[in-house]
DNA sequence: TGAATCATGTAAACAGTTACATGATTGG
DNA sequence: CCAATCATGTAACTGTTTACATGATTCA
């Protein structure tokens, strides 16, 4: 039984390198640049190894299709090409809507949380390196608005954004306030 | 070689484990409530099964000590206490301050991100169901800060929240603003 | 009667990272 | 000459979840 149909169920990793093959062919090292600038701020970006995996189990799966390609000057490309199957497959990812839970891990609030186990100096060094992390996040962030803004492409590139300033505007605004309290809290 | 000494190098996992132990004596079973009624909402809510290892964990390397308690009514109680070692661990894990890499993994925005292989009604109906939830988020932080206002206790617990608070609420302007973006796009 | 709570765990599977290997080319 | 880039992969390991097992008690 099990032919090969019912479409199995994946990881979300895997749509998010076949939604980046969706865009245009690429090979694993194309996918794993792109990952790096783009899914890697607001999902995560996967180890090359993985990305490499990942597309033998999309090709398994006839999601995308392998093209050889062989180079002079560099090593042989593989070329991935998302199928009408993977087209199809994507969609029905991007429109099932059932509780989508968002994961936000972060190892800084953990450590404030137990602060009471260690002096506030500590902690208020740890969060003002934090806060010169996040002031240029923020700016890199603005960098890629400005580039963005001219074309007419990337409405939802766009959106993402947004949410990533939104977000990190939000982390600033509160690391001043966090650094202030505890620096009261130290000199009380 | 390495008769016992030489701290291994744990993950954060088992330093939220230990850091709720530093509140007081749990058996698993509490650490697991505690850790869903706080950690959860800005790191992350360990199985069941896994605390229950990352306690032996801790036990094997005297980080805690173990206390059998026999109940009547009740299955046996493992609770586990923080060691003096335990509690050493602990803080040069909190002091130890090299980079600190925050994760914010979203299905949602991976979702929005590919958007153009669907069409906009999908995601509205997505973007506003994540907002009804997001509301409801919002109003269970306010109602945890109302009941921690009035204690002197819980400073760390309340900046965190402080945290939490300001990223749920920059995600309902940003909702607010993309539902309205997408509209604006499906019907032009 | 059946679900929820208290309480602990095993086994199997999967997700994901790290370290390593290979090897040519390009740029400082 | 050394580092970075292009390009792909294997092997080993660790983290984490899911499904399952057990069993008494309390509450609707």
């Amino acid at each position: 039984m099990n032919g090969e149909a019912t479409a199995p169920k994946l990881p979300a990793t895997s749509y998010a390198v076949l939604g980046l093959l969706s865009f245009k062919e690429m090979s694993g090292y194309d996918v794993k640049q792109h990952a790096d600038g783009s899914i890697r701020y607001f999902f995560w970006s996967p180890a090359s190894s993985q990305i490499y995996s990942e597309l033998r189990r999309l090709a398994s799966l006839g999601y995308v299709r392998e093209r050889r390609v062989a180079q002079e000057r560099r090593p042989d490309k593989r070329l991935y090409r998302i199928t009408r199957t993977g087209e199809q497959a994507l969609r029905a990812w991007l429109e099932d809507s059932q509780p989508v839970p968002d994961v936000h891990k972060s190892l800084q609030l953990l450590k404030l949380f137990f602060g009471q186990s260690t002096s506030p100096g500590v902690l208020t060094e740890q969060l003002e390196e934090r806060r010169r992390h996040t002031r240029q996040a923020l700016a890199e962030f603005e960098e890629i608005e400005r580039l963005l803004a001219d074309q007419e492409q990337g409405f939802y590139a766009h959106l993402t954004l947004q949410s990533s300033l939104a977000h990190t505007h939000a982390e600033l605004v509160w690391l001043d306030y966090a650094i202030e309290e505890l620096s009261r809290r130290s000199s009380s």
